[in-house]
DNA sequence: GTGAAAGCGCTAACAT
DNA sequence: ATGTTAGCGCTTTCAC
């Protein structure tokens, strides 16, 4: 193949060609760059960046000021494509608005940025179809590992998590099945231990304010059931708001069931925001909490405390969530030991003056 | 070179060795064996999945039969490489755990997904040197935008924008000369507006509830300044708050602020959060709003018209601010008209019963 | 409309 | 301790 030196000279000059005006157009420094100007192979400069103790002293120099001359900046694509390590973890949060889920995904983030991890964001609305549709999406970008929050998955997107073999956790809810590894910790036992402090206080009279949450129905439910067990008869004093819990879904429903005869009682609210929008509505109506209307929210936010009265409500926590599924992550993309498969985090009930 | 065949074989084997292990330890399907599968060269499956329009009818179908089979999953990271466009826009948010942030950050979100972009999230804590560090980690993920809250960043984060050449936009903030392109408003002009409608109110005593937060204080700053334009004398009683707005922070400052001898007047706040909190300090005192006490909040969020009493406070379009930076973003990279660098969505400020 | 070939910028064996 | 080599899985000219 007499030409084919020829042919490959030819295909060289069009790629120099190229690269000249991708440089100019900003697509920045290469590995080759700054090899060349540190006078060494391209691998040497990689080694440098990801096992400087693996190269000499004074190389290590040279090519650390080559990388500052240059600004040099590693194309992490290429690097994740190369390695099939993206050091990318997806996090698929209900909605990226809820202050709750958002203090998890911050410490997630946090703890996993201190090893060079960056967080790939999903939103899946409440709702499992798009749940699957952004978990395929971003699946698509081959991240190290994936944080879910919640355990409730269509069976797609079960299927294509399982199928991507990568480290997956499930945080803010608890199973004995998890697809890989869980931490949280039971909705049905919040329920029925609301229910029971409710009860041991007095209160005989009971109503619900819940938000159209999947963990948030499981806990309203599971309320429901211990009071019936409790020998609380009858049907309960119930409203549902749309999820993502809201003061102004709390102030409105407490209002409307209220003004539909509810006459009291203590009432069981899903989240915090909520439980502080009954309170407002109490007040404004110039009810006394707790006596005549006793309140109890969930989630135990910086808030709390400092609502007129103090909010008692049940306290989770969710920044150690955040850290452990991230370190769960890390230990397994780093072939280290994970930990139990299902950890329960618990829960208490803060006692405060609402309830 | 007679072995040159040979060793080229050698190393097929091995290359092919290695695959069929990646395959079992997960990392899947590629475009190859689509290819094989439905009988045409891997660059018609690219085609067939990015410009179907260039691909013949029962070709595309038997292309995507072969895709549903097989349960093929593109990986964007080689096509990020390949392509030098990762359909990736990173996003720095000053703290995920914000309300008012992650609002923007969500309809940004949404609106670029529609068009198959993804968002990588970083934090910045509120700090230029984050921020700086964040960018940096960041931009090695090669995204083809970025969306940053705020305009004030440190030298080497402005350079490392710069150099990265893409499209950025900056928002929360205004001003003539942004990086590359600016959607907001200005927070001298909100504290200049507050100041005057109080002022216009009749109220001749004032105070500020204020986080440190670049933007607050600005907003703080004018208000200030044009309190003592107009006449107001002497200092103008203060409290700062760390920032990230909270409840909490709000109730507290307003009873030091009280227990140190403020006696009422009109209390601006750097944010709805705050004010709540501020009304919640009045409340528990038995103070009356706004006759003794008059509040304004800033933000206008879900739950000002719900306080008790309402709370009056500054409108600013969060959506919108992040819908018109995807739209912005999503403009440059197609090579489309993105509209003015600067864009001023402006304010309002929302009377209701506080103040 | 489809295929062949050449890279994108990096990492990881392997050899020295 | 460093260099050589062969990819990672895709996209994109260029030919046909």
């Amino acid at each position: 193949m007499p030409d084919m030196p020829y042919r490959k000279k030819d295909a060289r000059a069009r790629t120099a060609r190229r690269r000249a005006a991708r440089r100019q157009a900003g697509h920045g420094v290469t590995l080759e760059n700054v090899a060349e100007r540190a006078g060494v192979a391209p691998a040497t400069v990689s080694r440098a960046i990801n096992h400087p103790e693996k190269v000499a002293r004074d190389t290590l120099e040279r090519i650390n000021r080559a990388i500052e001359q240059t600004g040099y900046l590693p194309n992490l694509l290429a690097g994740g494509l190369a390695s099939s390590r993206s050091r990318l973890f997806a996090a698929i949060m209900p909605s990226i608005a809820n202050l709750v889920y958002a203090e998890t995904i911050q410490s997630f983030t946090r703890r996993i940025r201190e090893n060079g991890y960056q967080v790939l964001l999903g939103e899946s609305g409440y709702s499992q179809e798009e749940e699957e549709a952004v978990v395929a999406a971003v699946l698509g970008r081959r991240p190290d590992g994936i944080i879910l929050i919640g355990i409730n998955h269509s069976l797609g997107c079960r299927r294509t998590l399982l199928a991507a073999k990568i480290p997956v956790v499930e945080v803010w809810d608890i199973t004995p099945t998890p697809l890989d590894m869980v931490i949280g910790y039971s909705h049905e036992a919040v329920g029925r231990a609301v229910a029971a402090y409710l009860h041991g206080k007095g209160y005989r009279r009971f109503g619900l304010v819940v938000a159209g949450d999947a963990r948030a129905i499981k806990r309203g439910q599971a309320f429901e059931e211990e009071l019936s067990r409790l020998g609380i008869a009858g049907e309960l004093p119930k409203a549902v708001t749309p999820p993502g819990s809201s003061l102004q879904y709390g102030r409105r429903r407490m209002a409307e069931m209220l003004d539909a005869g509810f006459t009291g009682g203590a009432v069981f609210c899903s989240s915090d925001r909520l439980a502080h929008g009954v309170l407002i509505e109490a007040q404004a109506r110039g009810l006394k909490v707790p006596e005549e209307l006793a309140v109890i929210g969930f989630g135990d936010q910086d808030f709390a405390p400092f609502t007129y009265p103090a909010l008692t409500t049940v306290r989770i926590d969710r920044v150690r969530m955040g850290l452990l599924a991230a370190e769960a992550l890390l230990a397994r993309v780093n072939d280290e030991d994970p930990g139990e498969a299902v950890v329960d985090l618990g829960f208490s009930i803060v006692e405060r003056e609402t309830a």
